[in-house]
DNA sequence: CGCTGATTTCACATAAATGAAACAAATAAT
DNA sequence: ATTATTTGTTTCATTTATGTGAAATCAGCG
């Protein structure tokens, strides 16, 4: 969920001309493009593939589109997914509705394909740009992720790559607890079995590098007994 | 950046009619607005006052809004704060532009209001999306469920995990009271055999960190005699 | 009151989770 | 090919959490 280079846009719509020209149009802007024609194909296909973004008729056959925003919002595993509307339905009540309903966007048909994709940059923008920095600090701790690079204050913390991965998604993810499994999952390759205990050490010994620069570092990495590890900047001096 | 209630909202816009309009239609709508009508005064009310939100028109005295927006995109400071560009420019080329400069969201007059509030909705919705946290609260009694934590003003309390669900399931149903066997079922694994007795025991255990930290919290559960446990927030002082 | 059953409290044994360290396999660097 | 680095596993020590029994206390009631 984090590496992905290449972003998935699921393009949900009955018509298949315009399935065609969208699914042309954003390949050749870079993107990977599903497609579906109705909302069971589309739920499918989210649950499976998890796109980066969903782009939503209203009117579909067999239920329509903004049923499938609500129950998106509803789950756990999608209620942040991006979802924009785009829809034939002009009206002001049907914009405000589908936006207060979630949708991060909507666009009236018949749309500009390049105001299109104007939109889709900025929304992936918008939701990236909270997380997704070049450098993380925490005090004076602090990472750059292009580079490479984990520095406090004038010495330089030498990790191995796994260890910078998981700083750098605590880093990312401040203040919440996560078990073993979940860091496996984001943090690993996908289909790796290694044992959760793995985690522990990898773990210990970031603590230890921490730990080596400034002693009330160590326990920036909390463990949270019965759940997994928490990284907290909150309770530093 | 969390515990901001109301939302400060900036409408940069030459027209006083306009300031007007938007200020009275964002207050009714539970914002709080400033307002400026040049660049250097939206320049310097961003940085002195941090909005949360830029509303920018694009033709302004003294130099355009996307000089604005360009700028606020170089500095680290204002990297992510949203903008919504509110123009009278309604060329394609324009709307790409804005966006691609950094906007969130490219709305052209006339507007409707409405929209503008729904689209106001959600991108704060998209900007805090990631970052949500979750948390139940008792009078100065926090407890954050994703970061597994539970405070109480400055200090943190510390419980074992079967106390920390039990707590959690307490706040979830408040002014209820539950019967050992329930809290078993809900709170522990299926299947397992426990002794009923062993429900008294976190109780006590949980009652005991809330009275330490604070004595008049102890009896925020009470017992119910000849059935079993109430959480009661309602007769604290 | 004095009885009865329910509840609280405590101490302790056991179980579970975590930390630390050493080791071996895999990988990259030289 | 050799050396260093990184990674994952295992083991054992230690900490933390959990459940139980028994005594002490409490609430309600005739």
């Amino acid at each position: 969920m984090d590496g992905i280079l290449v972003k998935k846009i699921l393009v949900v719509d009955d018509e298949p001309a315009i399935r065609e020209m969208l699914s042309t149009s954003l390949g050749v802007a870079g993107f990977e493009c599903l497609e579906a024609a109705d909302i069971q194909d589309a739920y499918w296909l989210i649950t499976d593939q998890l796109p980066d973004l969903v782009l939503l008729d209203w009117m579909l056959p067999g239920g329509s589109g903004i049923e499938l925003l609500e129950r998106l919002r509803k789950e756990e595993a999608t209620r942040f997914l991006p979802v924009i509307m785009l829809t034939a339905k002009t009206d002001e009540e049907s914009i405000i509705k589908g936006l207060d309903m979630g949708a991060h966007d909507y666009i009236t048909k018949p749309f500009s394909p390049k105001e299109l994709l104007a939109r889709i940059r900025a929304l992936f923008r918008s939701v990236e740009g909270g997380s997704k920095r070049e450098q993380l600090r925490v005090g004076d701790l602090v990472l750059e992720v292009d580079s490479h690079r984990i520095t406090m204050g004038p010495s330089v913390l030498s990790v191995g790559p796994k260890e910078f991965k998981l700083l750098q998604f605590f880093m990312e993810h401040p203040e919440r607890a996560f078990s073993r499994a979940q860091l496996l999952e984001r943090i690993w390759e996908a289909n790796v079995f290694v044992q959760e205990r793995t985690i522990d050490v990898h773990i210990r010994r970031l603590r230890k590098v921490l730990e080596d620069v400034n002693p009330s570092y160590s326990d920036l990495i909390q463990t949270v007994h019965g759940t997994g590890y928490r990284f907290s900047p909150r309770d530093l001096g």
